[in-house]
DNA sequence: ATAGGGTTAG
């Protein structure tokens, strides 16, 4: 009786109350198994001094601590160690104290290698164990191979565990289900999967832990096909499946961005009628996060608060990761403003790396990129200094991509300048590469990959997504050669690049040569983003009808930016007919975007055909949809200076008009004719009247001008596509003045120089 | 004593 009440004050994770039991037992009911029991509790919960206590305590009772308290003990001593200093000693000290005292057995040599591994120096738990094996010629038995193989595991030291595998098949120990699992995970962790599967075929007994291991063997290493063909032989050989199994399962296909699929597996768990954990959890959300299902991450939210979060302020590790899972999962649902919730509502002290990174890279990649910038210094600020890893840099650098938030993207890079992040360097090396691109600065970028010690296929793809969004389509396809030559194998995103490129710079022969070897040279199997890309390299070359017979020839379904590509050419080229064709089949896959309706109505506007232009007005009145309202930004020494059309809010406006006028007359006076119907390209503001003169890509230059040193570059970007006679506008003036005006559209980076554009017309 | 979990780039 007494006992059972103890272990449901232990379960209900109050070491207190059960204490108080334990201590009115009398002492024949008392066992050492539940002093363990609240020991092991005691150090789950990070409660330190109720572990020393503890074991003080059952000491002075008179019971003899056995083998299973000791690494409890020295785990808790050592985690303590994060906390206070020095109490690893007192850790190595009992081990010492033991050895001293002569009864140094295999128990006390496994504890302390135990306590290294539980403490992460797996390759201090590996010393000490050859120092058992060598120095004290203790023989190792089943604890020891199963506390040391873990450590070879996370060390990659896979000779080292051969050896071990060696001992164990020599002594017999392998027999042991557990050293047969430990062998088997150690193989599956150091991504031998071969010798895992014979060790695994081998074993006489298997558990589920055994199938566990090499499920998630085969997961971890990309092979999930093979993961789940073992999975499906665990159904049919009839082993139980546990929540680990189902956990496994799930967050295979959450990491492979399969987010339906691990929902489906997740029902099928709850008709099993196994309950999930936080680890179900966690992945769970991962899952609704890949694919942006909010309804499904606000079902498990619900669960999450009814049955795991524990809301009485017990700050545990695995509360925190189902928060951070469920602050990510808001981000990604585009819901910043409830993930923001969350985030605001924790105490402060309880937020970690994680809590930060996923609330950064939620407003960096789905929400408002000033927010995440915001934030990222707020984290590095004196109140909550918290030093950001290579993922939150990662966020913030994309932050700064999208926002071409030069300055910013700059102070970041001398962090990591200033402190060491070699671990993650190349990824973000890669980050920076991009974020000096998409900022204007593409030989910026050039520098930073040569000096890189390392590289990966992303940096060289980055390198030339760069240099194709900058015009320099030559330099692309050169780095797209030197990647080549370097023994890098091109994918399916590379290729995007190099059409991309082709496409942007004009060269139409090349892009289709790639495309027509992509299976052959490259073994790239054409996706609809390919094909995106020639309709828009043959569009944009105005061979309108070869472009519509690719769609027409395409093995798959066109999707909408398929046919984007081919409306905006025809805008290009004043195809009319085309134009509704394309248009026509947009609408029919339902995806509402503000852009085609423009481009349409453009279309309709430069034919002259102003009674279309009047339709498709009033048909975006009547379905509700909106054009995205235009919007430019510089950046200035102080702060972002953002200007919509006909925008008066700066404080400087009027100057800026005054500036703006005056260049209008100059370049009017240099041959340059408005461009009228350009006008509706704005559809929304000509009933405002003719707002030409006052697209906020024109304000942010005058700003620009008004603003920037003599001779320093102009930094303008703007949300959407630049308009046709802002372009054209734009490059008259760069006529006027000697700065360089670097303009980034939604599509790519215009350099104005001298009269002309870098973009050559393809834009 | 062994298995499963959260954040990053083209």
């Amino acid at each position: 009786m007494a006992t059972s009440l103890m272990g449901t004050y232990i379960a209900c994770k109050a070491p207190g109350q059960a204490l108080l039991v334990l201590e009115r037992l009398v002492p024949t009911y008392s066992t050492v198994f539940w002093w363990n029991a609240l020991i092991r509790r005691a150090v789950h919960l990070g409660f330190l001094e109720d572990v020393l206590g503890l074991y003080r305590k059952m000491q002075r009772l008179g019971w003899r601590p056995d083998h299973y308290t000791f690494p409890f003990v020295l785990k808790a001593c050592v985690v303590a160690m994060y906390g206070r200093c020095g109490v690893l000693d007192e850790a190595r000290q009992v081990f010492e104290d033991l050895c001293q005292r002569g009864i140094g057995d295999v128990v006390s040599w496994n504890s302390i290698v135990a306590a290294y591994v539980q403490s992460g120096q797996a390759n201090n738990a590996l010393k000490v164990f050859g120092r058992m094996t060598a120095d004290a010629r203790i023989c190792p038995d089943a604890v020891s191979i199963v506390n040391t193989l873990p450590a070879c595991a996370s060390l990659g030291a896979w000779s080292q565990g051969k050896q071990v595998h060696g001992f164990a098949v020599r002594s017999g120990l392998v027999e042991d289900v557990f050293v047969g699992n430990a062998i088997v995970d150690m193989y599956a962790k150091c991504q031998m999967m071969d010798e895992a599967n014979k060790v695994f075929e081998r074993m006489v007994v298997k558990d589920v832990v055994s199938w566990n291991a090499m499920v998630t063997g085969y997961s971890q290493i990309g092979r999930f096909e093979d993961a789940l063909a073992l999975f499906e032989k665990m159904w049919e050989e009839k082993i139980k499946l546990n929540v680990v199994t189902w956990s496994a399962v799930i967050a295979g296909y959450a990491q492979r961005g399969l987010g339906y699929e691990a929902l489906g597996v997740f029902q099928q768990m709850l008709a099993c009628g196994l309950e999930p954990n936080v680890v179900t959890l966690v992945s769970l959300l991962s899952s609704c996060a890949s694919v942006g299902a909010l309804l499904h991450g606000k079902e498990t939210h619900c669960y999450a608060i009814k049955c795991i979060l524990n809301l009485e302020g017990g700050d545990s590790g695995d509360d925190l990761m189902v928060i951070n899972g469920l602050i990510d999962m808001y981000g990604k649902c585009k819901s910043a403003k409830v993930a923001r919730m969350m985030f605001d509502l924790m105490a402060p002290k309880s937020r970690n790396v994680v809590t930060w990174t996923v609330m950064i890279g939620g407003y960096a990649q789905h929400a408002e990129a000033n927010d995440a910038l915001e934030l990222f210094s707020k984290m590095l600020g004196p109140k909550n200094f918290l030093k950001p890893n290579a993922f939150t840099l990662s966020c913030a650098l994309m932050a700064c991509s999208r926002l071409g938030a030069l300055r910013c993207g700059k102070e970041i890079h001398a962090h990591v300048f200033r402190n060491q992040y070699d671990s993650a360097m190349v990824f973000v090396a890669n980050c920076l590469i991009d974020m000096y691109s998409k900022s204007g600065d593409i030989d910026a970028a050039r520098v930073l990959f040569d000096n890189m010690k390392r590289r990966n296929d992303v940096s060289w793809t980055s390198l030339m997504t760069g240099y194709g969004m900058h015009g320099r389509g030559e330099e692309a396809l050169q780095v797209f050669d030197e990647m080549r030559k370097a023994g890098w194998v091109p994918d399916g995103v590379t290729l995007v690049v190099a059409l991309y490129a082709c496409s942007h710079t004009g060269m139409v022969e090349k892009g289709i040569q790639y495309f027509n070897d992509m299976r052959e040279e490259f073994a790239v199997v054409p996706g609809v983003e390919h094909y995106a890309c020639m309709v828009d390299l043959l569009g944009r070359a105005g061979r309108l009808d070869e472009a519509l017979r690719l769609i027409e020839g395409m093995p798959m379904e066109p999707t909408p930016i398929v046919w984007v590509a081919l409306l905006s050419a025809c805008r290009t080229h004043s195809n009319v007919k085309l134009g509704e064709y394309a248009a026509k089949r947009l609408s029919e896959l339902e995806s509402e975007n503000d852009g085609s309706y423009t481009l349409l109505s453009n279309i309709y506007a430069n034919a002259r055909r102003w009674k279309d232009v009047a339709r498709i007005r009033s048909l975006m009145k009547h379905t509700g949809i909106r054009k995205r309202p235009g919007c430019s930004w510089v950046q200035g020494k102080k702060g972002t200076a953002t200007f919509f059309v006909g925008d008066r809010s700066h404080p400087l406006s009027q100057k800026i008009y005054e500036i703006l006028a005056e260049l209008i007359q100059r370049i009017k006076a240099m041959g340059y004719i408005p461009e009228t119907s350009y006008a509706l390209h704005d559809v929304d503001d000509e009933e405002k009247g003719d707002l030409l003169f006052e697209h906020s890509e024109k304000l942010a230059l005058a700003y620009g001008i008004l603003t920037s040193p003599e001779g320093a570059p102009i930094r303008i970007t703007k949300n959407l596509r630049v308009c046709g006679d802002c372009h054209t506008a734009i490059t008259y003036i760069s006529k006027i003045i000697d700065n360089e005006i670097i303009l980034r559209d939604a599509s790519r980076f215009h350099h104005f120089r001298n009269g002309s554009c870098s973009c050559r017309g393809y834009w």
